[in-house]
DNA sequence: GGCGCATGCGGACTAGAGTCCGGTCATGGC
DNA sequence: GCCATGACCGGACTCTAGTCCGCATGCGCC
C-alpha cells in the first residue's frame, strides 16, 4: 500500500534536508542499527527492481505480471510481496529515486522552483515541473496511485507535495492552503492528467500554462466578489 | 465500463429537458422502435439490479462478489456482464437513478442550485450538494470511479456534471472554464472525497463551505495579483 | 567456531474478476 | 400460426493478484 523500501538506500529518506523550506516531512525512515537488512534480502531487493524496471520499460506496466517480475528477478512471490505491499508499491519503490531529482530542485534549487521567489510564482512553478515529471512516468505514476483505492493520498512522496503545497500556500496568506494543497494536487492526480493529454489531446505545455494560471489565482491572499 | 443500460428507464435519459440550461448532454440512449430490448432481458437486468442493491445494502459494496450477485439475481454471469460491462458498470447504472433527483433539480429547480441565481452562487452550490451526494453514496461513487482506470471521466453523469461547471465558468466569464470544471470535478473524486471525510474526519458542512468559497474564486472573472 | 532463533524465502494455493461459446428462445416476416 | 434469425443465456474456464506456511539460512551470542 504505501512505501515499503526498507534497506539502505532509505536512508537518504530523511528528507528534511537543511534548507530554507522550514518544514519536515514524515516518512518511513529505516533507523540503521536497530534493523539491518539482511545482505540476501538486499541482493533480492536490487535483483526485483532492476527486473521489474526492464520488464516495465519492455512491456509496459500493464502488461507484465507479479509473477513475470518474480521469475525474472529469480525470487519467489513470497519475497515479492514481503518487500513491496502490491503491485502499486513496486511502483512507488521505482519512482522514488525518480522523485528525488525533482525534490531537491524543490528544496535547493534555483528560483522559482525553489527557495527565493514568491511563494505564488513558487506554486506554478512547482505544478508545472511536477505536471512534466507525472507525464514522463505517467504509467508508474498511475499505477501507484490506483493500485488500491486510497493510494494515492498515501504514498510518502504525495505527502511531501501536499506539504509543500500547504507551506506555500500559507506563505501566501491564502485563505484554506490545506484545502487548495488537496485540490490542487488532486488536478494533478494520474488519471486526470493522463485524460487531458491522451484523451483529449491536449498540449502539454498548454496545460502547465493554464493550470500554473491557476495556481496562481488559489494563490491569492483574498477573494474577490465582483 | 461506461453505462450500458439500455432499456426503457433509460429513455428518460434524454437528460437535455426543456429549461434555461442551454446544453444538451450526449448520454447513451436507447432510440426505442429501433431497437427494443426483449421482455427476458428486461426482467433480468431489474433482478440483477435489485439483487445487487440489496447485497450492496447489506454487506457493503466490497464485500459483494460478482458470482454472488448474479446468483441471488438468479442469473449467469454471462448474463451479468452482457449488461454491466463490469462492476463498476453495475455501480453506475444503480446510481443513475439517484442521480437524477440532484439533475433535476440542477436544471428546473430554485435558486441557487437551479436557474436563476448568479452562476457563481449556483457553482458553489453545485459543490455543496455533489459533494453531498458523493457522501452519501460513497462507495457506489468509489466503486464506479475506480473499478478500471479513467472510469471517473468516462461516464454519462460526469459528463452531466462537467458540462454544467462548464457552462456555469462560462457565464460567470472566468478564465480557462474547462479546465477549472475538471480542476473542481477532479477535487469532488470519491476517492478524495473519502479521505477527508473518513482518513482526516473533516465534517461534511465545513468541507462543503471550503470547497464552495474556492468554486467562488474560481469562478471570478479575472486573476488579481497583488 | 558453533548454536539457536528470528528473519527471510518461495512456490503451492485461494479468490474473484472478467471471457467464451454452445445451446435456447423471443421476435418479426410471411 | 410457423419459421429463420440473431440476440440472449449461463456456467465452465482463464488469468492474475495476493496469501500462507513449512523450510532454509544469515546473524548475534556464547
Amino acid at each position: 500500500m504505501a512505501t515499503d523500501v526498507t534497506g539502505p538506500e532509505s536512508v537518504s529518506s530523511t528528507r528534511s534536508v537543511g534548507c530554507t523550506t522550514p518544514y519536515r516531512v514524515d516518512l518511513p525512515v529505516l533507523h540503521v542499527g536497530v534493523v539491518r537488512e539482511r545482505a540476501d534480502a538486499a541482493r533480492n531487493r536490487l535483483r526485483v527492481l532492476a527486473a521489474a524496471e526492464r520488464l516495465f520499460a519492455e512491456r509496459g506496466v500493464e502488461g507484465v505480471t507479479m509473477d513475470e517480475v518474480a521469475a525474472t528477478a529469480g525470487v519467489g512471490k513470497g519475497t515479492l510481496y514481503r518487500r513491496f505491499v502490491d503491485k502499486g508499491g513496486l511502483a512507488v519503490a521505482l519512482l522514488d529515486e525518480r522523485e528525488r531529482d525533482l525534490q531537491q530542485r524543490i528544496l535547493t534549487g534555483p528560483p522559482p522552483l525553489g527557495p527565493g521567489a514568491d511563494p505564488a510564482d513558487r506554486l506554478a512553478a512547482f505544478v508545472a515541473d511536477y505536471l512534466s515529471f507525472v507525464d514522463r512516468q505517467l504509467d508508474l505514476v498511475l499505477l501507484s496511485e490506483t493500485a488500491t483505492p486510497g493510494a494515492r493520498l498515501r504514498t510518502g512522496a504525495h505527502a511531501f507535495w501536499r506539504q509543500h503545497c500547504r507551506y506555500l500556500l500559507r506563505e501566501a496568506r491564502a485563505p484554506q492552503p490545506d484545502l487548495r494543497a488537496d485540490l490542487l494536487l488532486a488536478s494533478l492526480a494520474a488519471d486526470q492528467v493522463r485524460h487531458w493529454l491522451h484523451d483529449e489531446h491536449r498540449n502539454l505545455d498548454d496545460l502547465a500554462v493554464g493550470l500554473s494560471a491557476i495556481a496562481l489565482v488559489l494563490a491569492q491572499p483574498h477573494p474577490r466578489r465582483t
